[in-house]
DNA sequence: TCGCAGATGGGAACTGTTCCCATCTTATGG
DNA sequence: CCATAAGATGGGAACAGTTCCCATCTGCGA
């Protein structure tokens, strides 16, 4: 659905093609995920583009369909991508995000169209737990916060 | 688990019971889910408790286990209860939360164990969709944002 | 009733995000 | 190749939500 060139369909679009868009749709895609903070930490001290123009840009690449973000805890995330849909699963313990298959979800998201009416999104999906790093042995202790 | 004394309990535990933690506490299970500013606003003047105090009581009470919070987009939300579980179907456009039971995503979380050694936390989740009022006609158009 | 450990009020400080506007740049037409 | 205008950026002010600090106050055990 996207060309490979990724950042310049923004032409095809009626957008400019700026050095900071393009700084920082390649940041984004190094990073992965990353919030407009950690963005502004990844450039270089020659890019030099201002916390303000992170969040604009960001957010029109989100309006364009460039990328995509969720809120994780306090944090908005950005990743790359609209198009290949997953469930971010973030480690409450070491904050690291795995990216998950959406259609683990899809019995779950019709049994609650089904019993609630409710049209749930994929792409919002946000699930925190403890990943396998941060678990403790298979012994299934429970220890919360 | 609970006494259904609710906020008495926090005695036992070595806490005093002042006015504004009851307060806070009754004013939470009249709201059902409520953001420290809403539990704010429908505190009577008589009450006169300061948001700080809203913030550390609520941050008390979910520390013993009285009520547990979530990340409804930018706002922590609060709601009474640590036992009777349920996910969060958050409403995108009317903002309505609705509970929902949880074991409807039991074989999802099992599958992600399985999948991702991910141990998901059912009590963190919220869910964004769109809830039966604010759904378009079951001609099922899509108009993401 | 007294005393003190613990709790509160309220304002300062902090963080993430948005807004504003003067300045600068991209893309177009000559 | 340059001038131009619409569009984009920088940076700081403004804002909202949250945390922190400390002087003052209060619940509750002795």
């Amino acid at each position: 659905m996207e060309p490979p060139n990724g950042i310049g369909s923004i032409r095809a679009l009626g957008y400019r093609l700026t050095f900071q868009r393009e700084q920082i749709y390649h940041a984004l895609e190094r990073l992965g995920h990353a919030t407009p903070d950690q963005v502004s930490q990844v450039l270089p001290e020659t890019a030099g583009v201002s916390l303000s123009t992170i969040y604009r840009v960001l957010d029109l690449l989100e309006k364009i369909g460039l990328v995509h973000h969720t809120h994780v805890g306090h944090n908005a995330t950005y990743h790359i991508g609209g198009y290949d849909d997953h469930v971010h699963l973030v480690c409450r313990d070491c904050a690291v995000i795995q990216e998950a298959d959406p259609h683990l979800l899809d019995p779950a998201f019709a049994a609650m169209l089904r019993d609630y009416h409710f049209a749930a999104d994929v792409r919002q999906l946000v699930i925190y737990g403890r990943c396998k790093e941060c678990a403790p042995g298979d012994d299934g202790a429970d220890s919360p916060d």
